[in-house]
DNA sequence: CCGTATATCTCGATGCGTCGAGATAATAGC
DNA sequence: GCTATTATCTCGACGCATCGAGATATACGG
């Protein structure tokens, strides 16, 4: 364990750990970040779907409530109450497509959510503190991983939520019983 | 955006650009982030609480009953269906303290756990190819980031979760009227 | 021993998000 | 115009996580 037989390590080993401890990290990193956005979305009275979807909307801006239906995996039934729901606390806005008036159009309200984020104020600063410990060529690095990763993310989160997705069903015995589908 | 036009750029303002795409980036990372969570737990039948609560095990191992009631903020009623609900699915078991027979300690079943964790076999694998962009120093810089990152991320939740937070509150209408407190 | 305090469990009730089925309204084709 | 189709909403019901109150079992102090 001495700095001797550390220095022994060959290159290879040492990147292996490197890689290894960035991929605990990274998970561990991944639960404190859920962790943060449920803890304010608790706060907020918002529902995991709720969250979800206002994300939903800040990425693809207006969406119609069947679209919505798409994204989120819900019925139409339950889309209609989560809208509801939104609009009630004016993160959306219902508007009525000129062209086709049976859709509807559904707007997030970005002053209300940027509201919301600046309850993100003192944790958008909390993180811009972390920056200050970098130069500029580490600060590209960082971003640069950030990209890639979430873009990761995304296809990973696709895949498990629309694909039957053999890899995760294999390790679920007894999960999902939902929908009991009745006669 | 030739290297001229940025050279003109000052110094100061180029990294101020930068630090504000981290953060955007961020935000966006952190989105996927709790996506990708979310599908996952939705496959595994597995709710916020119930994901939360194996992290909280993970990270602090062993507690007992009473203890997990104090770190989720539920009810001792609503954390005895909790570990039923993990019992069931074998991700957690129940031991009686030998020392004090009343108490039930919760024990995460890591096994179980890092299976579930196979079915991240897939998504680590993902992230990990990730990381062959970058040389060692590189990785070094990642992995310090993420540490203060998570870090972070847990001092801000401790503080939204258990403070009155006037920080929140400000923009919270009517949010939140759970728990109506009793005489 | 015996009462009090503590830890967990049981039970019944409640709220909430979701669903299926049918209603309503608007578009599109003939 | 008339009908089929599409988009959303309304309604009633259901599952599930949570809760308060009381029950049970154990520990501690006298």
């Amino acid at each position: 364990m001495s700095s001797e037989s550390r220095k022994k390590n060959p290159p290879v080993v040492r990147r292996r750990k490197l890689v290894e401890g960035i991929l605990a990290a990274g998970r561990e990193s991944s639960a404190a970040t859920v962790m943060l956005h449920t803890a304010i979305a608790e706060r907020s009275g918002l529902t995991a779907t709720d969250t979800k979807t206002i994300d939903t909307l800040i990425r693809l801006g207006p969406v119609t409530a069947g679209e919505l239906a798409g994204y989120t995996g819900l019925a139409t039934a339950s889309v209609t109450s989560l809208i509801d729901r939104l609009e009630k606390k004016d993160l959306v806005r219902r508007a009525r497509d000129s062209r086709d008036r049976r859709r509807v159009i559904v707007k997030p309200v970005l002053e209300r959510i940027a509201d919301c984020q600046n309850v993100f104020g003192p944790i958008r600063e909390g993180f811009a503190q972390i920056l200050e410990n970098y130069d500029d060529e580490q600060l590209q690095t960082i971003l640069d991983f950030m990209h890639r990763s979430s873009h990761r993310a995304r296809e990973l989160t696709a895949a498990i939520t629309a694909g039957p997705s053999p890899l995760v069903r294999k390790f679920l015995t007894r999960a999902r019983p939902r929908r009991a589908k009745r006669s």
